[in-house]
DNA sequence: AGGTCAATGAAAAACATTCTCATTATTATT
DNA sequence: AATAATAATGAGAATGTTTTTCATTGACCT
């Protein structure tokens, strides 16, 4: 067990960890931590890092990228490009969605529509391709939004 | 008319960028172009000065930046960002469509597919938001890049 | 043609992300 | 528990893309 968590924190994590072939260490822990205990779940590496600084944790920013990268390669995380240029993460529970952003707040909804991905997958058929990975990004103004 | 460029070139495109509001440039009609005769509908900004670069033109990366982000915001191109960071462009012909692309070689098929277009619509207005744009990525391995 | 103001080129800056490398920590093994 | 082998980390440099700055040039209205 890595200096600088608790026994409480040591559990599930760190099986999680070991299931994906990598050690198990204080960033990867904590980062796992804050992806897990944020509100909200679609964070980039900059928000992670600066949760990390605010738990007074002393990790890099290079690391923060590193460890993100690897639990995508794992299958933890998943990674998206919304419109804007950096990438987020989100845990991956396994189950596939697609989601829309509020142009105005950033505020994330996911869904799944059956239809879409069934017509999705005819469309990758019909045109010859082996689909690897398919995403589907709404952008619009939110409820909230809409009213200010 | 700029100098630079022949009256034969100074055409449909000058009337659109003045419809555009935009000052009619070489800088921009070169572009125009680039954008045009391309054999790839889809080009990065990279790609565009490279190819400006080859017909001797001596204009700048950061032009060719301005000029692709202000043709957007004309509706004269539409940006997309593909995995792997960096955004492409393409001319705007009015009508929407959504892209496949392949992870080996990089070749991009379009598609427009009604069903998907009008489920969409129903799951925006579903979680209240008002749509602003939508885009649907595919990725897989073409038929090409199967057979090797 | 001339004046006004926007557009440009070049270089610097900003930004997200990756790499390098010396140091440190984890794990399997005593 | 101590150790050796090896992988992970932190700091900062490096990269690649995109944006900004600012002095200069050019388009376009009169």
């Amino acid at each position: 067990m890595p200096d600088g968590i608790t026994s409480r924190e040591y559990g599930l994590e760190s099986s999680e960890l070991r299931k994906a072939g990598l050690k198990v260490t204080l960033p990867r822990m904590k980062i796992l931590d804050i992806l897990e205990a944020s509100s909200s779940r679609h964070q980039s590496a900059e928000d992670v890092y600066k949760a990390l600084l605010e738990e007074g944790e002393d990790i890099g920013l290079a690391t923060v990228y590193r460890v993100l990268t690897q639990f995508e390669s794992a299958g933890i995380v998943k990674r998206h490009h919304f419109e804007g240029g950096h990438s987020v993460f989100e845990l991956d529970e396994g189950s596939h969605h697609d989601h829309i952003v509020c142009v105005k707040c950033g505020r994330v909804d996911e869904f799944v529509d059956e239809t879409i991905e069934q017509r999705q997958k005819a469309i990758a058929d019909e045109l010859g391709y082996e689909m690897t990975d398919h995403c589907l990004y709404m952008y619009g103004i939110c409820r909230n939004c809409q009213s200010v």
